[in-house]
DNA sequence: GTTGGGATTG
DNA sequence: GAATGTGTGTCTCAATCCCAACTT
DNA sequence: TGACACACATTCAA
């Protein structure tokens, strides 16, 4: 099945035709009921059918409800030109059950949409007008029932929730595949804010493969969303009850990825609440760094430095996590320190540093380094990752947005699905050596400079195209040896996600060569993913250094 | 009175 | 002084409006 | 809606 992209005006409209909501949202809609019609639920089908039978007012008002980032609305604040009466538009809503007014809800929640005055108005609180808005709303708490309160708001005040959301919820879940863009997308892109590649959608490598795939994904976003709850996040009963709602990932990477994440912030939680053992029963479910690194620390902590050791000697043996590894190397060292067991190992190699005594403005500290160091022979620019990945993304790019089957499923992806992750590699092997090997040829950098023309402002998470001049680029291929630029490009390539941090802060360019400098302010110090890329500088001969920055207080001298 | 953070909008 | 843990700001799509804190 | 890098606080071991 071949995706049909909404046809959007070139130029950039100052005004977008009426209905664009309820357009693009029918245009998601029509795409998942056509590429999912076995996923969906007897309650999607429903939802979808019964959407379709309200009147048009009644569906935009609907989608207005849902884009709205609380659930609970004043009334008074509907004001839309597709809906001309929003008290008998919101009626069918209600008698179709797709909005409820009203509804029975935390009166804490419905305090809080009011307006500081209006709460003074109502619930007479003459007490200092200075009041914050929370002690106002702590105090009408205490003062009044929950059923006053409502009462009370429902009077002045009318609030309307929209039903379904689930459903609806889920039908933009099938379209991204995350649950993090939404129908913002299609009017940013509109607007021209963004412009994606126009690679083409494959309909046929579904994201999805079963029923079961939705609503595991569903069920973790939702955990995940539970977890910024305070409340939650302060009671370890609460925290293992999350825990528990989580279906099984099915060993499936897409899943396991995001299961991990969850379970390692629950457990991470655990820790600081003192729930040290179920902290560890769950580190033991994970897959991804850091769970052993957390149970080593655990158990080091808990007086089994013998146990903690084999578990780094387990990490030494079978990760291939640079980060895990150096976390292991080290640790193991401090736990052979500590039991007086032998433990051979390589000391870290040794990082080159020299020292700067800079005056302190307040500036940031790489700023500041950045302009010392750069005089008439010398240009030093702050780029971070920006200036390897945005030259990896641009010799990259065909590459990056080639038609592997399931990689693209959406018009408004930055890359391929699985980009940040050990999977990107093995399904471009060959077009990734081959390009690689082009390094060796004369003139391999016109592949930049065709890309940065051609596909300059298109959004990439690699290019940073703001950060990238021309002039950066064109010093950066001149002063970097290609053998330089081959080796750091082919660790990128292997895991963009995993390899894509941890750059040093500056690049300095000097008549013959350059030289990378990693800033370090006091009390700051290498962070594990930049001494691992330290650890690769050293091995491949790339000049890299350590510039520990001293302030002199301005009052002083 | 000003301002700055969100929410809303296209 | 290391090592470890925790909190923060910055990207955000950009213009506009509203409101809750303040005298920046 | 995280990822990333930094700043700051606390703890701990020579
Ligand atoms: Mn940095
Ligand atoms: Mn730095």
């Amino acid at each position: 099945m071949e995706y049909a992209r909404l046809t959007m005006v070139d130029t950039r409209p100052t005004t977008l035709p009426a209905g664009y909501l309820l357009r693009n949202f029918r245009h998601v809609a029509d795409w998942v009921l056509a590429l999912y019609p076995d996923l969906l639920c007897e309650a999607d089908m429903a939802f979808h059918r019964q959407f379709q039978a309200l009147s048009e007012p009644a569906q935009h008002l609907y989608l207005r409800l849902l884009t709205r980032t609380r659930p609970l609305i004043a009334v008074e604040s509907l004001s839309y030109a597709e809906v001309p009466n929003v008290t008998s538009t919101l009626d069918e809503l209600q008698q179709a059950g797709f909005a409820e007014l009203n509804p029975q809800v935390d009166a804490a929640q419905l305090l809080e949409l009011q307006t500081r005055s209006r709460l003074q108005q109502w619930f007479a609180q003459n007490s200092r007008s200075s009041a914050k808005k929370t002690e106002l709303v702590e105090s009408i708490l205490a003062q009044h029932s929950a059923a006053d309160i409502h009462n009370i708001i429902a009077r002045h005040q009318p609030f309307t929730r929209a039903l379904r959301q689930d459903c609806f919820d889920r039908l933009l879940l099938l379209f991204f595949g995350n649950g993090r863009q939404d129908l913002s997308e299609f009017i940013i892109t509109e607007l021209g804010h963004v412009r994606y590649e126009q690679y083409r959608i494959d309909g046929s490598t579904r994201y999805f493969q079963s029923r079961a795939d939705v609503e595991t994904l569903q069920r973790y976003l939702q955990v995940r969303e539970q977890l910024e709850d305070p409340a939650i996040l302060s009671d370890s009963i609460r925290l293992r009850e999350c825990h528990a709602l989580l279906p099984d990932h099915r060993q499936q990477p897409e899943l396991q990825r995001r299961f991990d994440r969850i379970v390692l912030i629950i457990a991470r939680q655990l820790e600081r609440l003192q729930a040290t053992d179920n902290a560890l029963a769950l580190y033991q479910q994970v897959a991804t760094h850091p769970a052993r690194e957390r149970r080593a620390r655990i158990l080091a902590k808990q007086q089994q430095p013998q146990l903690a050791l084999q578990l780094c000697r387990q990490i030494l043996d079978d990760s291939h996590h640079p980060e895990e590894l150096e976390f292991a190397e080290q640790f193991a060292r401090t736990l052979a320190r500590k039991t007086g067991t032998h433990f051979a190992l390589a000391p870290a190699p040794a990082v080159r540093e020299f020292t700067l005594e800079l005056p302190f403005t307040g500036a940031a500290v790489e700023i500041v380094a950045a302009q010392a160091l750069s005089d008439a022979q010398h240009v030093c620019v702050y780029v971070e990752n920006l200036l390897f990945c945005g030259l990896f993304g641009l010799l990259f790019w065909d590459i990056i947005f080639a038609p592997i089957p399931g990689a693209f499923f959406h018009p408004f992806q930055r890359g391929p699905k699985h980009l940040h992750t050990e999977f990107f590699y093995p399904d471009r092997k060959t077009l990734i050596e081959s390009r690689l090997e082009e390094m060796a040829t004369p003139g391999w950098q016109q592949r930049i400079w065709d890309h940065f023309e051609s596909r300059s402002g298109i959004a990439n998470t690699l290019v940073a195209w703001e950060a990238l001049s021309p002039e950066l680029i064109d010093m950066a291929l001149q002063h970097i040896p290609a053998s330089h630029l081959h080796t750091i490009f082919r660790q990128l390539a292997l895991h963009p996600g995993l390899y894509g941090s941890g750059f040093p802060d500056l690049i300095r360019f000097s008549h013959n060569g350059y030289e990378l400098i990693e800033v370090k302010a006091p009390n700051d110090r290498l962070q594990p993913n930049q001494r691992r890329w330290f650890r690769h500088f050293a091995d491949a001969g790339i000049p890299a250094r350590l510039l520990n920055v001293t302030w002199i207080d301005a009052d002083d001298e």
